[in-house]
DNA sequence: CCACGGATTGGCT
DNA sequence: GCCAATCCGTGGA
């Protein structure tokens, strides 16, 4: 693999839809101790709290999503149904609210510390691979990403993005959302066309 | 193959 | 008190 540059502040801080669709492709990187985790990003979703129900920003700020509203390249994570994390990179300008959910990566590297996170041992069959890191939840438990990691920096050196070749518009598929019960019907839901890890086709 | 529901915490009404 | 930007196991067709 060709090692890129890490994305900066101004990648993060432009609209909320282009982002979502150039993060595809893109490099997710999470360093521990002396190793790296990384994964290719090929699912993501876009939240815009000014006119989408469905942001967890939508009715302004509090506690548990301030970090949305810090402006592009910081790292949202919360926590839901009592046992799950997922994680956002926050998009856009200082109070906008936006965000873009990681819903499925490609695993490329550190393989081995992502199974035994997910599935606590070594060994694994087939249709575990294949479901190592194919939603939003299981990117955080592979990755190790919990509520400490709210508010990350994104252009610091523990966990960032790092840049490739923007992909060309008729590899990406635009989609309703997964999961959610309001603004359903805005296909904010981005994927690289037949690729083996998304969550959904 | 698909549909359904349990797990389990915490944010917000 | 309600219910969530989920996951996984179970049970039926």
């Amino acid at each position: 693999m060709k090692l890129q540059k890490k994305l900066l502040k101004k990648f993060y801080t432009r609209d909320v839809h282009i982002v979502a669709k150039e993060l595809l492709g893109k490099y997710l990187v999470r360093t521990t101790g002396h190793k790296y985790l990384i994964g290719k990003i090929v699912e993501v979703e876009a939240y815009d709290g000014s006119v989408d129900e469905a942001a967890h920003t939508y009715g302004g700020k509090t506690k548990r999503n301030e970090v949305m509203f810090n402006g592009g390249g910081f790292l949202y994570v919360y926590f839901t149904y009592g046992m799950h994390f997922c994680s956002n990179v926050v998009v856009g300008k200082l109070n906008e609210g936006k965000a873009v959910l990681l819903r499925a990566v490609e695993p490329l590297s550190g393989i081995g510390q992502m199974v035994v996170n997910r599935f606590g041992k070594k060994d694994i069959s087939a249709l575990e691979l294949k479901n190592l890191t194919n939603g939003p939840a299981k990117i955080c438990q592979a990755f190790g990403i919990a509520r400490g990691d709210n508010g990350k920096d994104l252009t610091g050196k523990e966990i960032f993005i790092l840049d490739s070749p923007k992909l060309s518009e008729n590899k990406i598929v635009a989609s309703t959302r997964i999961g959610i019960k309001k603004s359903v019907d805005l296909p904010w839901r981005y994927y690289i066309k037949n690729n083996s890890f998304l969550s959904r086709k």
